[in-house]
RNA sequence: GCCGAAGUGGCGGAACAGGCAGACGCGACAGUCUCAAAAACUGUUGGGAGGCAACUCUCGUGUCGGUUCGAUCCCGACCUUCGGCACCA
């Protein structure tokens, strides 16, 4: 009699001798080569919900496939555990941040025990621990003094709610990415990275296999774009200033500027502005800076704006134009002024439209009739015209011409401009990673010496959300030394954003106890780069950026010696429930706990794997979970009951065969491409099939042993548990977790006869069974053989033959 | 508006160098077991028409066209859904 699959007490059975055996501890000393299986980590917001299963357990499941592949697997945890969360806890509960964090650290690594996963424990990193942010610490340093970290006073978005700073990635459709706070805009004192710097490197992404997907918007998010930096001479005597720049990608419109806008917030705008326009000028500057970012946006039809009362002159022209301000122009994009065309820019045809402006049409477009008035914004290319020297040039020819006569004359420059801003690191805010700076009111800003790291965060914190870092009030904190003059200095009291602490966790995984580096670069070259980063997608110009950046700025101060961290991205997709996005709002969250003590993780992790492919995401349905606990109930009973081999029949026995190195050979290459449900699918025919044969008993018992070995080796990464536990049932060595993967057999998968479809005019008629060897002529000879071939031929011309080896026959009539 | 991904049974999804559409699973229906139910096991299951029957015919991969002997797959136009960007001059 069989005993029932009990999958909870097999589970933790397993896991605690996992544990006790360290089978899941990285060697450092194999011989192998490495694979580096990163998944991103987890943000310590308390429960791990199915989502989380859905990130950790395939990529587990990969992992797993590569260690029996021969591969010496790095497959780390960790947690990232600074930012907004933790201290919004603080102040709604009154608890310590660092209590609310390190308490949902051991909550969630007790959740992730729970899931059976490889995840070698020794080497678990949190980036709120002071051992970890002393170099989160140490890496802004050596990007100070690589010139890459610089502070400025900025205009930056605003969320009133969480009262903070927060980074243009950070903004979604002018809202707040955490509450959806419409945010607003201030100028205040902000540390930058010099992210820029990279833009081009940025932008594409040489040599690495990343969805096209996250490549594209990444793209578009560096926002690279050739032109002119064109100056027109301000008509005033009295003032400094001679010209304004421009920056326009179409020089080649040049001839037809009627007029220039500045952005409100553009420096010249008070000095241009005439004694008579001063009142309605203010007014609208004043109007432009309490819009919020999102009513700026909404306001997208109405292009609004005042006149300063200052002109231009056109050098190329010689025409005078007037200069107006309108909030359309963005201060912080090229020069924070453009010139006006109103005949080939839509938003400048809007602009002119409204206000009356000239249009003055300098390129032919389909019906041009120069006695005619245009009617509507051209911006294709066509014929110059009222363009003298260039008239009648191919404006798309005269484009870099005029550029070129630009540059030649003096009046402006090429240049390249990206929608790319500096990354803004600076967040008001307690939990996060000091900033190593301080202020001296003799020396300025001075960096915290390295041998003095790290500053740590100070108890004792009282959190209000006043909009300023509460470190400002935590004295002891506040008042140093200056490390230059020893005079009395104060620290910088604002804490880095916590997209700084995940730019390079992975590369602590790699050295995770070394407390006199950030890393080994020994270790580092050993690792690096990941083979493998699994994650959600929602990082794409976040995290995956900055991490990115990171690396080719730690690469230029000679730290590691690679380009690109993550060789190859893969985006899972998101588990829904009722078609719905799960949130705690709408109470359909599904804890994967619930499962977990009732019919196993094994069951958990085969079901997400089985929902559909990993990067479309799926909807969680309890009751087709329950098909894949029937699944491994009947591996259960499969492989515990005995078989008994009867009279062995020569083509059951050939065609099992094939069966499982087919089912080896679909796994194998189904697992590579991370193609999970094709994967379980198999391994569930193989099932059937194996059933099949074990109720006939007409195979040799040799060769059914070595299917249910198969079975059980290829479902070992995907449910560890009960592979494990019929493993050692078997009498197989421990464990079946440090086995090779089943090798599978070309020739004994090979179809020794084959199915031929047989085609009437591209419609089915028929299937032959033949021989694998067999010729084209031998095939049509059967076919017209057959009686149902035959009715179709009747009374009709055969025109032609087409013969796919091996596998159709297309018999064309008329 | 621009960029990207995707539309296949009652449902999740298979099949894609152009070659048997619907693997595998869920659900449903029928049966076995049971006093009964659950569980488990066995069988059937895209629509329509015909036949006592094994079966036969026919329509079917968002819509409309096209290329081809043959299209879920390639091309053109459109519709819908989901992501991303959004005055970037």
């Amino acid at each position: 009699m069989i005993d029932k699959y009990d999958a909870v007490a097999i589970e933790s059975k397993w896991q605690k001798k996992w544990e006790e055996t360290g089978i899941y501890k990285v060697d450092e000393n194999s011989p192998k080569p490495k694979w580096y299986a990163l998944t991103m980590f987890p943000y310590t917001s308390g429960d791990l919900h199915v989502g989380h299963w859905f990130a950790m357990a395939p990529s587990d499941a990969y992992a797993r496939f590569k260690r029996m592949m021969g591969y010496n697997v790095l497959h780390p945890v960790g947690f990232d555990s600074f930012g907004l969360p933790a201290e919004n806890a603080a102040i709604k509960h009154n608890i310590d941040p660092k209590d609310w964090t390190l308490k949902n650290v051991e909550n969630m690594t007790k959740q992730l025990k729970s899931m059976g996963p490889m995840y070698d424990w020794s080497r678990v990193v949190v980036t709120c621990l002071p051992e970890y942010y002393k170099w989160t610490e140490w890496f802004f340093l050596k990007l100070y003094e690589a010139g890459l970290a610089y502070r400025a006073k900025a205009p930056v978005n605003w969320c009133p709610q969480c009262q903070a700073v927060l980074a243009n990635e950070q903004v979604e459709q002018g809202r707040c990415w955490r509450c959806g706070t419409v945010t607003t805009r201030r100028d205040l004192e902000q540390w930058f990275f010099r992210i820029t710097k990279y833009a081009d490197e940025l932008q594409n992404h040489i040599g690495i296999n990343w969805p096209e997907r996250i490549k594209t918007m990444q793209y578009n998010w560096v926002g690279r774009s050739e032109g002119v930096d064109l100056t027109f001479k301000i008509e005033r005597d009295d003032l400094e200033e001679k010209d304004i720049t421009v920056y326009t990608t179409r020089p080649d419109t040049v001839y037809g500027v009627s007029f220039l806008v500045l952005a409100p917030e553009n420096q010249l705008v008070e000095k241009l502005t005439t004694p008579e326009h001063k009142a309605e000028v203010e007014a609208y500057i004043k109007k432009t800076r309490e819009t919020s970012e999102i009513d700026r946006l909404s306001t997208e039809k109405v292009q609004d704006g005042v006149f300063t009362g200052s002109y231009a002159i056109n050098k190329l022209s010689g025409e005078k134009v007037p200069i107006w301000i309108a909030d359309y122009v963005l201060n912080s994009y090229g020069t924070g002024a453009v010139m006006g065309v109103a005949a080939h820019d839509e938003r400048d045809w809007a602009f002119a439209t409204r206000y009356g402006l000239p249009i003055r049409t300098v390129i032919t477009y389909e019906g041009y009739d120069p006695a005619v008035k245009q009617a509507e914004c051209h911006p294709e290319p066509g014929i110059m015209v009222n363009s003298n020297k260039f008239n009648g040039m191919e404006s798309t020819k005269a484009l870099p011409e005029i550029a070129k006569y630009i540059e030649e004359s003096g009046w402006g420059k090429r240049t390249v401009k990206y929608k790319l801003r500096d990354w803004l690191i600076s967040r008001q805010r307690y939990w996060g990673a000091p900033i190593p700076m301080v202020y001296c009111d003799k020396c300025g800003i001075v960096p915290v010496p390295e041998k003095d790291l790290p500053v740590l965060l100070p108890d004792n914190v009282e959190f209000k959300p006043t909009g300023e870092s509460p470190l400002k009030y935590c004295e002891e904190f506040v008042n140093t030394t200056c490390p230059k003059c020893g005079g009395p200095a104060k620290r910088e009291i604002d804490t880095m954003d916590t997209f700084m602490c995940s730019s390079w966790y992975f590369l602590r995984y790699c050295d995770p106890h070394n407390n006199k580096e950030a890393f080994s670069s020994e270790q580092i070259k050993k690792w690096m780069p990941v083979d493998i980063y699994t994650g959600g997608a929602e990082h794409a110009v976040m995290h995956l950026f900055y991490a990115r950046f990171f690396a080719k700025a730690l690469r230029d101060m000679g730290l590691v010696d690679f380009d690109e961290p993550f060789t190859r991205l893969f985006n899972q997709g998101t588990v829904t429930k009722d078609h719905d996005k799960m949130s705690k709002s709408r109470g359909n969250v599904v804890n994967p706990d619930d499962y977990v003590t009732t019919i196993g993780a094994d069951t958990v992790r085969t079901y997400l794997m089985f929902l559909g492919p990993w990067n479309q995401g799926g909807d969680w349905d309890d009751s087709g979970i329950n098909g894949l606990y029937r699944w491994l109930n009947r591996v259960w009973n499969l492989v515990l009951t005995p078989f008994e081999q009867k009279a062995v029949d020569e083509t059951a026995e050939k065609d099992y065969a094939r069966i499982m190195h087919k089912a080896i050979a679909k796994v194998t290459a189904d697992l590579e491409e991370l193609r999970f449900n094709t994967s379980i699918a198999t391994l569930m025919e193989l099932t059937n099939a194996a059933t099949k044969v074990r109720d006939n008993g007409n195979v040799s018992k040799m060769l059914y042993d070595e299917s249910i070995k198969s079975l059980l080796l290829m479902m070992a990464p995907l449910a560890p548990h009960i592979s494990e536990e019929l493993w050692s049932r078997l009498g197989y060595g421990y464990s079946i977790h440090q086995q090779d993967w089943p090798k599978f057999d070309a020739e004994l998968a090979k179809d020794d006869a084959i199915e031929i479809v047989v085609q009437v005019n591209g419609k089915l008629k028929d299937k032959l069974t033949v021989p694998a060897g067999i010729t084209e002529d031998e095939v049509l000879a059967l076919a017209k053989d057959c009686a149902k071939i035959k009715s179709a031929l009747d009374g009709k011309t055969v025109i032609k033959n087409i013969y796919v080896p091996g596998k159709l026959l297309n018999i064309v009539v008329r």
